[in-house]
DNA sequence: CTGCTATTTAAGTCCGGACCTAATTAAGCG
DNA sequence: CGCTTAATTAGGTCCGGACTTAAATAGCAG
C-alpha cells in the first residue's frame, strides 16, 4: 500500500491537487514550492511508484500527470473499511435508540 | 491533514481493518500483532487525533471502535481529485478513441 | 562538438517517528 | 489496604525519509 505513504507528505499531497487541475511539467510543479528540483523529482518518483502519477517525455521535458490506479485503490480500500463500518452502524444506532444508557460486558 | 499520516503505517492500517469488523479492548488488539502494548497505544493515540478511531471506557478496559469522522474526510478529498480527473478523462476519451496513435503536443 | 535547458541520480545531513523497557495511573477484588 | 489486570506516559534508541548540493544524463540549438 504505497498509496497511504505518497500521500503522507503534504508537498507530494499538493502535488497531485496541482495535476488535478491539468498536467504539467515537472519544472513547473517545483515553482510551486520553496524546495529544489530534486526534491521534487524525488516526491514524484515516490507518487510514480504509487501508481498516483504518469509521466510522458515531450523534448527535454518530462509531462506529469494524474494516474487513475492509485486513487481506485484508495478509495476502494475506504469503501471496504466504510462497508464494514456501515453494517455496524444500523445495528448499533437500533441499539442505541432502545437502550441509550445500558453498559454491557462483553466476554472475551 | 493527519488522516493520511496516520494511515501510512502498515499496523494502524491493520487496525482499522480489524476495527472495521467491530469493536475490541486495547488490548484485544494488541495480541494480533507482535509489538509491546506500549506501541499500541501509541498507534490509537494517532488514530485517535485523526479521527478514524474512537475510545470508550469500560472497567479498566479502553474500548475502541471507528470513528467514520477521518474516513469521510479522506472520501472527500478522493473525490474532489478524482472530481477534476473525470472532468478530464472524458476529454482524453473521446481523443484516444477518435485518434489512437496521434501524440500532441500543446501549448502551455 | 559546445553549450544551454530540464530533469534525474548520487551522496550525505538531519529530524521525526516507530519501537523498546521501565515506571505510572486507574479500576476491580480479596 | 495490597494485589492483579489494563492501559498509558516517560525516556531513550535507531532507522527511514525529506532535504541539501554537486554531478550525471538527455535533448535541442548554434
Amino acid at each position: 500500500m504505497l498509496t497511504f505513504i505518497a500521500l503522507s507528505d503534504p508537498t507530494r499531497r499538493r502535488i497531485v491537487e496541482l495535476l488535478a487541475e491539468g498536467e504539467r511539467s515537472a519544472g513547473e510543479l517545483g515553482e510551486c514550492f520553496d524546495i529544489s528540483a530534486p526534491a521534487i523529482s524525488q516526491h514524484l518518483k515516490v507518487l510514480k511508484e504509487a501508481h498516483l502519477v504518469q509521466v510522458r517525455a515531450e523534448a527535454q521535458r518530462r509531462i506529469y500527470a494524474l494516474d487513475p490506479t492509485g486513487l481506485e485503490e484508495l478509495e476502494d480500500w475506504v469503501h471496504r473499511i466504510r462497508g464494514f463500518w456501515s453494517e455496524r452502524l444500523d445495528v448499533l444506532e437500533k441499539r442505541l435508540v432502545a437502550n441509550p444508557e445500558k453498559k454491557k460486558r462483553r466476554p472475551t
